[in-house]
DNA sequence: TATGAATGAGGTTTCATTCAT
DNA sequence: TATGAATGAAACCTCATTCAT
């Protein structure tokens, strides 16, 4: 048994809830979920569950969130940029996006009930994507393209671009799907998208 | 006053469960809602809601959606456009928005909530919305400036627009507050409702 | 609108309980059942029910089973008995019993029920048994067979007879079905029997 | 004793439920009985009721047939026999299935409405008494009176008999008391039984 | 006669959470 | 660390029944 062994073993533990919580919320839907079931379907007992999330399920959830917000949105989404190709980028960017909600639609319907149902959740949920943001600025600001923008301005531009982007599909998706097409709704996103960034870049120049 | 001490009123009783549901949510949110609770609030048994909504706190929510769907979307809103205010319209059309969002914070919070978590209420938001809209399109292609544009199209400009302005507002008042303030928000979304409207008339020309 | 037409409307209601009240049953069992269901079933209200049966449920148990005694047991089934084919009349009697209840299965099931559950059921479950009893008895001691049974004897037997036929189906049928077949049941239940009424008549001559 | 108040006792919990169920429904019946009485009579919570019975009041009930099928049908009840006094014995182990009942009788009662109430107490209560017989036929087939008897008919002969005890004694008791006395019904079943048992001799020894 | 709105007690069940082991 | 028995509040919903209309 080594030293670590026991680290090992305690993230291990972590990484079976996420897995089980996510399994079980694709099946039946967050508000279907309970600490119990969890515990059984993961083979673990409740105790273990509230020894690593003392909040429960809400606590699951927020962790999970953080857990996944890289995936929603990152540096290498921007990376291979040009002016010339912005459309294009744009456009792997959202359908990207959208790839990443229809595979796991249960999981973001359930985020955001979590986040609208709990403070906790909200204010973790908050914290987790400026986190990431800040983490991509700092990723970006190092490549020529982005050169030019003051840290603070990019953090802006991305934080508007990620709420954007997030708002739209989430709304599609979970609201009201207005869109006949994934081609539609990529293509009006698009327009939106480089109208922003035109728009950023313009605040940003005049600043 | 019978000595049994109930009234028939059946107008009166659905009236009151929505007050009292919209009173309870407001003061503790979705989540600690329950029959029970409305019950006891309004001064009406529990049979009696569900003799009403026998779906129980999604029904009362489903409702009350069309009930105040109107209030978030009508034709007013687009009356008075020339073209020369078109940005002052749509700046006033998003305070009158984010007035009406904030006024009643909780309930709408808690109706995204109620459409995340289950499907019938998800349906019903959806047809009560597109039969707004189809009533805002009635009223408002009798009017000059929209008398060129062909009815279907008009709706479905008018559709991507409110939820264009859902999708925003909502995500920054619930799930990510990115604007410092009101003035922030609106003159971003005015920008984009606009850059969007010329779009869509863009589209239809083209036609 | 004739005098009797008041009078035929009364019946045909009651007659449309009775007959809401086993298709019900028979669809969902008896727990299941309950004031309501049958009033919309029928398309009544529920104030009507309580009108005709206002011991509810069970009331309408009651009356139903009353309806149906005759069925169970009656006269024609000792008709055309000889004494050589006595044999024979038991399995054709045995048969058509186990006819009767596999039909309306959930019927006879539910009387049972209704039987254990009240009190009151039970009393004029008993009280139409030996009323029904008693007129098969009346109509038999006018044959040449019965001729010589004094007819409180004859009584007596007819009631054992019933009873015992009815022990033995319904306990293979709702408790603890122990044969393989029908043939097998009704093989067993027709020595049964005719042994019980070779021992009734010896009993009846040495009186 | 804990400050909390409970104790960890598995088995005494479960002892503690039955004896509670069997208290009340031997006071109010079956149909009276709710979860909620129980937990409050034997002073414990809801909560574990559901923990050791999922099922609820039908689940105890199934619980506790198979605590009692014992009680009913046994082995000892066949030990004694010899040729000559098979009449007595039959008589004294009608008498004594006639007191079990009974003492017990709302218990009996209750649990023949669980049967016909419920698909699963139905399948439990076949299955636990086919055990119970099986188990009865193990021990007798080592008696000399019983050794010539192939297993297989002795199981079925057995169980033949217990079910043909039930009938009649549920029937006289919960259905239609015929008989005025007990030792009328006694020696009606007695009869009965001496006649099913030659009988099954006889076509056990056609075979 | 017939209706069905209204009652509210009471049933079943689930839940987050604690804590002795 | 890990367990899972125990809690009990509270959710859900249904029910028989009444009574003004």
């Amino acid at each position: 048994m080594s030293e670590k062994g026991y680290v090992r073993d305690k993230e291990g533990k972590i990484h079976l809830i996420f897995e089980t919580f996510a399994k079980l919320v694709n099946k039946n839907g967050y508000d279907k979920l309970s600490t119990r079931h969890i515990a059984k379907e993961a083979g673990i007992s409740v105790g273990t569950i509230y020894h690593y999330f003392p909040g429960g399920k809400h606590s699951i959830a927020s962790g999970f969130i953080e857990h996944i917000t890289y995936q929603i949105f990152n540096a290498d989404m921007f990376k291979d940029v040009e002016e010339s190709s912005l459309h294009e980028m744009f456009e792997n960017l959202v359908r990207r996006h959208l790839k990443v909600h229809r595979e796991n639609f249960e999981i973001h319907r359930a985020i955001d009930q979590a986040i609208l149902a709990n403070r906790g959740v909200f204010k973790r949920h908050i914290m987790a994507v400026e986190s990431n943001i800040h983490e991509v600025t700092n990723k970006l600001k190092h490549l020529d393209v982005y050169a030019d923008i003051p840290e603070n301005s990019l953090f802006k531009i991305l934080l508007l671009f990620h709420n954007l982007l997030e708002a739209i599909v989430h709304r599609h998706l979970f609201f009201n799907p207005v869109f006949d097409t994934d081609e539609e709704l990529t293509s009006y996103l698009v327009n939106i998208l480089l109208f922003q960034t035109k728009n950023a870049f313009k605040v940003f120049q005049s600043q």
